[in-house]
RNA sequence: GGAUCGGUAGUUCAGUUGGUUAGAAUGCCGCCCUGUCACGGCGGAGGUCGCGGGUUCGAGUCCCGUCCGGUCCGCCA
């Protein structure tokens, strides 16, 4: 037997047992004659004690970091106690030792807070596996997992595998591609996602489908973006938008209950799309603070219920404002002290590319009553106090105030938002606030094709108010310019996304199931009737047999995971994830093929 | 496709207006140490300053190119 119990388990009641044990060498502290060995497995670390009669054999073969060693010993009563580790009352009085297996000196440190940088660590993925820090990573993704496939089978839930080699539909995110090796010169496509083989399933009749899948998306990368990545994609039969939301917020309380032990008792928060525009210039905002936006002026065509008051601004001759096509504030919260640096820093914020935004406006609400702006040069203190009332400021707030285009000054006071709610310490880690999205518009404008393109997916269906309007009007649109007055343009999904802390964590639709509609939407986005039967023709088919109504969801794995553990970035909760050019850095991979297998795919590699 | 930051010892980093032998910490090696747990003390080894070119009497430092990595924009139905 090679152990008799792991690293992580003998405590003060065990004393005077007889131990085999196995593992990794953690440090070594040696004090003359007598030397301390801190032995490491998945379990913890157990202190190790080699008096002098071991001398010898430690002179002979001596040990080092990472070196994996079998002891056998009794566990001893500490004579210094150590309160930091589980097993820190006892220690092993090593009887006899054996090196299972030698290591090299690891190229950086296996420890919590190790030396080694990101692509080192990538490198020697193996290595850095060895750390608790990934581990609880990884532990924490497995108690996810666990958690929900508990709670989706007592919902009677059924998980069906569906396959990876599929047919390329480039619609949406680029496909990867594998070459059929006996269908020469065809290939396969890997899934973006499991979408419609879950709705065939659905007309199969499998009425509570889920999968903890992984799927592939071809496009560049981010931190919190990897090119294989996992999704729990769910779907259910005879459903409407309300039975879903209920159900998959009790998912995700279920997580938060067993991974966290949070009890989410209350509500979680639903809000239009149109209403997340407006109040937060974002579609998936973090409500754990408010310091919401002040449409102080804003296009016509864009939020039809809402009034305008742009008459507070304009015609003060101040040109940034009267030419800007939007103009929106916010108030934050105890930042009127700012000094003249501080406004400057965040001009500068707001100026660099990735914002780029030309300027910012201030107005500070000072403490004694009076306002001090940088556009008191075209505004009386009545228009600014008038301003300020409007912004919803108090006393001692900061308002700060972006002009421009509509959809690139909603994006850069969202943006603003986030810096600040973050500066203020606003974005709390422990804090976990669910919001749901919904009624997202069913149709996006492209402008370099001229044409609709789905927001969601193909397969969204419109709400049953606007299928009329889908039906009956022509989706060409003649003339771009005026896009935003075609029918299309106010359609509106049944789609919902799940918002936690300001991340999309999940998002699904109730579907189209009937094969008119299906046609039509298709037919929206610019296909022919030869291409959708290219395409989706097994798709149409099916619901020629008796389709019943369905909608779904799937949400974010890895990026859900990394939430719940407090970390910005999903790579530390994959086990071997991928580099920002979709490089794994730790076997090389993609890499190049041999002649031999080009020659079996008959294919001939002529790089442009 | 674009922007931006970085690449110096095994590792993480510092390196002044361009100027003597490129430093620190940690790791590694050796010696000492019977209660450490971030052990401690003494000593030692360790560098093609990513690569190529240029400017200069002289380049880690300035310029151009290139490769690699991080972050972001576009993209991600």
């Amino acid at each position: 037997m090679f152990r008799t119990h792991t690293c992580g388990e003998l405590r003060i009641e065990n004393i005077n047992k007889e131990t085999t044990l196995a593992g990794w060498v953690q440090t070594i502290r040696k004090f003359g004659s007598i030397t301390f060995v801190d032995l490491r497995d998945r379990y913890g670390i157990t202190q190790l004690l080699f008096g002098e009669n071991l001398n010898n054999q430690l002179d002979n073969s001596p040990l080092g970091r990472e070196f994996v060693i079998q002891i056998n010993g009794i566990v001893t009563e500490r004579s210094n106690k150590n309160k930091n580790i589980s097993t820190g009352e006892i220690e092993i009085t090593v009887e006899s030792f054996t090196i299972l297996n030698k290591s090299e000196v690891p190229p950086f440190t296996i420890q919590d807070d190790t030396d080694g940088g990101d692509d080192l660590r990538m490198k020697y993925r193996y290595l850095d596996l060895r750390r608790n820090a990934i581990k609880r990573n990884l532990e924490l993704r497995y108690a996810v997992s666990r958690s929900t496939r508990n709670y989706l089978h007592e919902h009677h839930f059924m998980d069906i595998e569906t396959p990876f080699l599929i047919k390329s539909t480039p619609e949406g995110a680029r496909d990867f591609v594998v070459p059929s090796r006996m269908n020469a010169g065809q290939f396969y496509a890997l899934p973006q996602s499991p979408q419609t083989f879950k709705q065939l399933l659905m007309v199969s009749g499998y009425d509570r489908y889920y999968q903890i899948v992984k799927c592939f998306r071809d496009e560049d990368l981010r931190a919190d973006r990897q090119p294989e990545f996992t999704q729990i994609d769910c779907e259910m039969c005879f459903v409407e938008q309300e039975d879903i939301l209920q159900m998959f917020e009790g998912l995700v309380k279920r997580i938060f209950k067993d991974v966290k032990g949070i009890e989410y008792v209350e509500k979680v928060v639903r809000m239009t799309w149109e209403e997340a525009m407006w109040q937060y210039g974002n579609d998936k905002p973090d409500i754990r603070f408010d310091m919401k936006l002040t449409n102080l002026k804003f296009p016509s065509h864009t939020f039809q219920n809402k009034n305008n008051i742009s008459s507070l601004i304009d015609g003060a001759d101040f040109k940034v404002f009267d030419e800007a096509e939007t103009v929106i504030a916010i108030a934050v919260s105890g930042c009127s002290e700012y000094s003249r640096k501080q406004t400057d820093e965040l001009t500068e914020w707001v100026k660099r590319p990735q914002i780029g935004m030309k300027g910012l406006a201030y107005i500070k609400c000072n403490l004694d009553g009076s306002f001090k702006s940088s556009i008191d040069k075209f505004y009386s203190e009545e228009k600014l106090k008038d301003i300020v009332i409007t912004c919803n400021a108090k006393v001692g707030d900061l308002i700060l105030i972006l002009a421009g285009a509509e959809e690139k000054t909603r994006k850069a006071t969202s943006d603003l938002r986030m810096e600040m709610g973050k500066k203020l310490g606003l974005r709390k880690e422990n804090e976990f606030k669910l919001l749901w999205v919904l009624d997202f518009p069913l149709f996006e404008y492209e402008e370099a094709d001229n044409r609709w393109v789905a927001r969601h997916h193909p397969f969204t269906s419109p709400k049953p108010s606007d299928i009329e309007t889908m039906i009956n009007n022509n989706p060409a649109i003649k003339n771009a310019s005026e896009y935003l007055k075609h029918p299309y343009a106010n359609i509106k999904a049944n789609a919902y996304d799940m918002v936690l802390n300001g991340n999309e964590i999940g998002g699904g639709s109730i579907r189209i199931y009937q094969k008119e509609l299906q046609q039509k939407m298709f037919e929206a986005l610019g296909m022919s009737e030869a291409e959708q039967q290219h395409k989706f023709g097994f798709l149409l088919g099916a619901f020629e047999y008796g389709a019943p109504p369905h909608g779904g969801i799937a949400f974010g794995f890895d990026r859900l995971c990394s939430i719940l553990g407090g970390s910005e970035s999903i790579r530390d909760f994959i086990a071997f994830p991928k580099n920002n050019s979709g490089r794994d850095i730790m076997i090389d991979a993609p890499s190049t093929i041999d002649a031999k297998q080009f020659d079996e795919l008959q294919i001939k590699l002529d790089l442009k």
